[in-house]
Order: C-alpha cells, then sequence, then structure tokens
DNA sequence: CTGGAAGGTGAATATATTTTCACCTTGTTC
DNA sequence: GAACAAGGTGAAAATATATTCACCTTCCAG
C-alpha cells in the first residue's frame, strides 16, 4: 500500500502537478512541467512523470494532452467542488437556538474528511467554553465541528455540544427520564441535567472532530 | 449580471462540459464534445464554444489544448487563491530528515489561518506519535500543522515536533550545552535529551495547530 | 573502476488539438 | 422573398503536445 519514495527532483515534479491543477483546474502539459522546473528538454520531464507513474503518484492516459491525472484516489482533490466551508457559531443563547446559523462569526475551511460521514451542509464549527474535556484534548477556545443532529437522534454514549446560556460545552451525552445528561471528562467539574425542553439547554449535536490554534 | 440565456443546443455542450469537468478532472478537447453532441465537424463545436464564452459561461485560452474552464463566478465560495493543501508526512526516520516530504502519505486541505504566521510552503503536517503533550491537549493520533524549521530558529520554551527514530512527537524545546531538550508535559513521560547532531533526533519545526478527527 | 540509476540536452517524429475557410440547411423576422 | 442567426459538413492549415532516439553528466554501490 504505501508507494515507493520520490526523490527531491521527482517530488519537485508531483508538487508541482497538484499545485497547477488546484490553480489550474486541469493538468500541465510537459512542456510547462519543464518551464516550472527549468528542464529545457521535454524529454528530461518525460522521464520524470514516467517515474512518477510507475511509482503510483500518477495516472497518465498515453498521447493525449494533458492527460496526467492524480492517482490520489482519496485525495481532498474535490475540486469539482468547492472545499466545504464552515460557519463559526457566534454569541447565541440556548433560548434562541433558531439563531444559530443567522449570525456567524465567521467562517473556516475544513478538510472533507473531518467531517464524514456528515454532510457538509449539516456542519457547524463552535468553540468550546470550557475544559470540561480536558482528559479528552478538548481545551476552552477549542473549535469543535459538530454534524447538527436533532438530540433524539444521539446515542448516549456520543460526544455531543451543548448550549448552555450563551455557553457551548462539548461533553458525553445520556438521556434518560425525559433529561439530557451531560458528562465532563474533567476533574473539577460535575454532570448537569436538563429536561429535554428546558430553555437553558440546547443540544446543537455531534462533535465530529477537533480543531485548535496554538 | 445575469448572463444572456442559452440555446438548447448550447445548454447541452455547456452541461457536458461541466459533466466532463467533474468526471475527468480536466476539461474536453473540441473533438470530444463533437462525439458526445454527434456533431461531426469539430467546427461545429467550435462555434458553440465561441458563443459559450462570448455570453459568458465559460472561458478559453487560445490555441491551448483543453483550454476551456468553467466560468462560475457566482459560486459564493469562490477563493481569490486557491487553499492550502498540505503535504502529511509519512514514514520516516529521523536520521534520514531529507525524506520528509518524498514518501507523503496523503494531503489535508487546511485554513490559511491555522498556519500563521507561517507560509504555506513551510508547513507539512504530521502525526502526532504519544500522548506526551496530553496536558496540552494533544493526543496520540492528532495532526499536528508543523511549521519547517532549522532547529537553530526555535526559541527555548517554543513547542516543537521532533522526529525520534520514526516517531514524531510534539515536546517544549529547550537547547542548552549543544543539547535539545525535549520536555514532555504528561506526567509518566521524562525528558529526552539529544545532541544537535545526534542521528536519532531531528527537529521538524515549530507546531502551529491541531487537528483532531474524533 | 565499472556499471547502473537519475536526470539532462537537443532534435526529430508522430499525434492531438485548435483554428480557419468555403459552403450548406433550417427557421425566424421584417 | 431578403436578411440573418444558429448550427452543420468537410477539409486544410497552424499549433500544441507527447513520444522517441542518441548521447551526456553525476552520483553511488559493488
Amino acid at each position: 500500500m504505501t508507494k515507493p519514495s520520490l526523490t527531491e527532483r521527482q517530488n519537485t515534479a508531483y508538487e508541482y502537478i497538484r499545485s497547477y491543477i488546484r490553480e489550474h483546474q486541469k493538468p500541465p502539459t510537459i512542456a510547462e512541467i519543464g518551464t516550472a522546473l527549468s528542464i529545457r528538454s521535454t524529454n528530461g520531464v518525460h522521464k520524470l512523470v514516467v517515474v512518477l507513474e510507475r511509482k503510483g503518484y500518477i495516472t497518465r492516459t498515453p498521447r493525449v494532452s494533458r492527460g496526467i491525472a492524480l492517482a490520489d484516489t482519496d485525495d481532498p482533490f474535490a475540486l469539482t467542488e468547492a472545499p466545504p466551508l464552515l460557519p463559526v457559531i457566534g454569541r447565541v443563547r440556548s433560548d434562541q437556538p433558531g439563531q444559530l446559523r443567522l449570525r456567524p462569526a465567521g467562517a473556516l475551511l475544513v478538510d472533507p474528511r473531518f467531517l464524514r460521514p456528515a454532510q457538509t451542509d449539516s456542519c457547524v464549527i463552535t468553540v468550546a467554553g470550557d475544559d470540561g474535556m480536558q482528559d479528552l484534548g478538548i481545551r476552552k477556545g477549542d473549535f469543535l465541528i459538530v454534524e447538527e443532529t436533532d438530540w433524539q437522534q444521539l446515542l448516549n454514549g456520543e460526544l455531543s455540544a451543548a448550549l448552555i446560556g450563551e455557553r457551548v460545552i462539548a461533553r458525553w451525552f445520556d438521556f434518560a427520564r425525559n433529561r439530557f445528561h451531560l458528562r465532563p471528562s474533567a476533574r473539577g467539574y460535575t454532570e448537569e441535567s436538563f429536561r429535554f425542553d428546558s430553555p437553558g439547554c440546547h443540544i446543537i449535536g455531534r462533535v465530529l472532530s477537533v480543531m485548535r490554534k496554538l
């Protein structure tokens, strides 16, 4: 499964091809690669791409112009689709959950794989409001990628994001006897519970990923 | 702002171009469009695409093969710059730091703000190999966005990513008396130190961000 | 030291691809 | 009916692009 490693030169060519495709929405010609890498003879480039193909980094269609394609099947290379740009939830009160997406504090680009298996449209980003899940590696200020769902669709034991007052917290979710039980993992935090229809608590959804800028 | 409407034939051509790009990751040639629409003369196709360009649905680069691109400016996600796509470092040994970028295990799309203040070109992604920085919220398996730098440019006390053997770890960096001191934050891990030129330890750079798929 | 791999140069050759020219057909408009 | 746009046919011309050949250089392992 692991591909043979590339030489420095081969890697330069490979990265150029990648960036070219991203920028131009189509693969480069042999000559264009040559210009970029200062190779005067198309044959020099030809040899490089032949190796890249043999090593499994690209595929080629014989004799067709711009016949290079990236081999990375699961490359985030969905250039046919716009990359996911998720709204970062701003200040919202738990008794007005409808406001969630209406006043975004911004938006962040996210690799689609951090969303899976959810769909782009159902995801939002929130900011963790406390250290209650510190043991899980989630800290106050972290960005949480959350799949918006009804609380009915959450399974007991899943990691949820909840809006309590004006604060978003990550907690283990448990539902029993008409109440949410939000269980922290860190010492110094205690479990909180709310009636399922309490205006003080709105379950936003399921936490899929965490991102942090240091 | 609204584009002139298309005739039925023009629309067929336009939709074919769109679907071709989606499927092949590159634009079709004139002849390919002709085959798809049962037009025997490339000139017939040529006239269609000229009109599509004049009406603003596509753009073309004269005389270049597959020189058609979709004009889609009304894409709400249109980005002026291609978003950073960073290589994920694969298995590399610390005594061969030159191999770092040569065997990418893949690539991830990252919001440019998670890179700042570094430049895209100087950043790579590594996978944390242990829990030695658990207290900082970094756990084994986390993706670390690392600005590649010489160890000379790291300040004492900065968070660094180091390649020890074949494992990448995050540690507080300290340099004193010709040795790196790599200080963990978690109980159960001990400080390690290496001579600055030890083949057993290569400093990759400065950790800027952390991402985790749960 | 020798042979092979990686990477090149330059030039020739073979296709692929776009562009252009002359002319045709069908429907619409005035 | 004349004038015109949209859409075609076929062939030729002009480029763009990929492939191949002969030969060169550097580096490295046996």
